[in-house]
DNA sequence: GCGATTTTTGCAAACGCTTGCAATGCAGAA
DNA sequence: TTCTGCATTGCAAGCGTTTGCAAAAATCGC
């Protein structure tokens, strides 16, 4: 036969068996009030009976748009993300959204992937919460019609919305605050990210090192991403031969993972040494000795990024602006005086 | 006028940009090999010119399915989730797939929406990692015609294929363990998650605590699923006056919870009391002290799923099977021998 | 150079839904 | 009873793809 006809589930078989057209059908699964109540519940009992589901591409295609907030994340398993990322969802679903969420793994392979995917999806409203991005991935999606927010994307871009946090100011406070417990030799720990932003905060540690203190020293590791990647950059920390008595770490992660390192080689922190990281995730708090950190307000930010994509009243879709989050240093445990050295 | 004609890009704009046929550029995009080459760089000469993104739901729609694997998860925060996540994604995308993921946050109307998300887009495959389900939800699921797999599902059910680990084998193990190391008072953490696996668990643990000495005592605590909640939990448990010398927990996010709280109390870890986790996340080994814990191969299960579910070849679709992993004790840190009391 | 193949392309129906408009039914008004 | 008006319902086009079939174009054999 020239054209398949399908045994599948569709809105004409629930139609037939409660006896209307499939436009009844269609109006009560959504809801509209101009069905008489009798229709309506013969309607239900009849989708019900069939274990009927309605196609959400036929109708997104239908509607000429889908009711999917989109969001894009280079790393799931930092609770960063992942706390902006529920803050995302739950306000999605106060607004009868669904979320599909797509991980880049930091693999811009998988990023030009996901957007695809999300453009493709022709998604209501578009995250993406990776630190780096291609100018051209970018302009792709700017292009493409979907409101979208981007967390701190590298470059500064003119026609989109960004949402970043002042790093820059975070670790200047961080570095005064370590200078003024009287450390001069100072560690960063970043990771391998080394493009946009992260480039950026090593600078800015450095400036700030030696603006404190001019005869201050101060030198970068970096590992991969999270635990393991931390303890790996306090590894070659301490091959390296290099002492500091601070350990400035670009996130919670990863200082815990070097808090861990060095506490095995018999280091006590924070009497011998001294570490900070970023971000004030739960475990900053739970591990031991709790960790001194900049507290980034992720909820906040969430909502920033919900409003902007898809905010109601409020002035969206202007597009363009730049909004700054300042970070906040909250002392714990894990910094002290300087050992004199 | 009777029908809005979009302005949205699409085929055919794509198409009379080009010169030919919708249905050319359709079999261009799809990499279909009758297409002459330089038809072919015309197409996509055009595509890339008009930043063309195909649309997915139309294309789902044609061909009656889509390319997308679908995951149902409970708690995203949870690395043991996380894991099991990662390697099916990778599993998918090395076959082509696509993913998306929905969080249920554990609330069931939120597990509800999930379902009919996923048979709402049609997905390819779909994998549900929550551990309670509705005896009807899973029907509604298994009766969709979706190659779909359970972990850890609540109750066995007939025509399912569900994937689960042991953990009445796990808790025996680690019970007897801390048995053979002087142990008669022990207390077991819970979440609130009471249904299904996790009542098991308590029975198991109570049955195996009096096995191994049947004058031993034997508590049970619950808290909210978590770090957070394992500080409670363990809170509830000081001040209820039971004083376990061992306290196995039902997850190693709870028992670092449960290991802050007691440390902070001034108990020493395992000196004055030893505590157990299960599952082996990461934060297993960098806490401290590291953690007595059942590894569960989140790797070998994902795997596992994902064959069960696409596999090419294997005998997958074979419903109704049950796979059972064994869970592997791996002693650490932060157990001991029991105190006198 | 002409018909017979073999590529390569185009046509148009179908996928399952929404929705503007028209048709129907039924109420009350005249 | 007939007409008007409103509440319901049905009709059918259109959303952007894919794909079976047929038409057209290119290639080949002789």
């Amino acid at each position: 036969m020239r054209k398949r006809r399908t045994l599948a589930m569709n809105l004409d078989v629930v139609a037939q068996k409660a006896g209307v057209s499939t436009s009844t059908v269609s109006r009560v699964l959504n809801n509209l009030e101009i069905v008489k109540t009798s229709t309506r519940s013969r309607v239900l009992k009849a989708a019900e009976e069939l274990n009927y589901h309605p196609n959400l591409h036929a109708r997104s295609l239908a509607r000429g748009k889908s009711r999917i907030l989109g969001i894009i994340v280079s790393n799931m398993e930092n609770p960063f993300f992942l706390d902006i990322y529920r803050t995302l969802e739950s306000d999605a679903h106060s607004q009868g959204l669904e979320v599909v969420v797509a991980n880049t793994d930091y693999r811009s392979e998988q990023l030009v992937a996901s957007v695809q995917l999300m453009i493709g999806l022709r998604v209501a409203g578009l995250a993406v919460i990776v630190s780096e991005m291609e100018e051209h991935l970018i302009q792709t999606v700017a292009g493409s019609r979907i409101p979208v927010a981007f967390y701190d994307v590298g470059t500064p871009q003119k026609n989109i919305t960004n949402i970043r946090v002042d790093y820059r100011k975070g670790i200047k406070k961080t570095v005064s605050y370590l200078s003024s417990l009287g450390h001069r030799r100072m560690a960063f720990v970043g990771h391998h990210s080394t493009l946009g932003p992260i480039s950026e905060r090593r600078k800015t540690f450095l400036e700030s090192v030696h603006r404190c203190s001019p005869s201050a020293d101060a030198r970068i590791f970096a590992g991969p991403d999270g635990l393991e990647g931390g303890r790996q950059a306090a590894r070659e920390l301490l091959e390296s031969g290099f002492r500091p008595t601070a350990v400035l770490c670009v996130n919670d992660f990863m200082a815990v993972g070097v808090m861990r390192e060095l506490r095995e080689e018999g280091l006590q922190i924070p009497r011998d040494v001294s570490v900070t990281g970023f971000d004030n995730i739960k475990l900053a708090e739970f591990c031991s000795p709790s960790l001194t950190t900049n507290h980034i307000p992720r909820e906040q930010i969430g909502h920033i990024i919900f409003d902007n994509i898809l905010g109601n009243g409020r002035e969206q879709h202007d597009t363009g602006r730049e909004i700054v989050i300042d970070p906040e240093l909250v002392v714990r445990d894990s910094t002290g005086v300087a050992v004199k050295s």
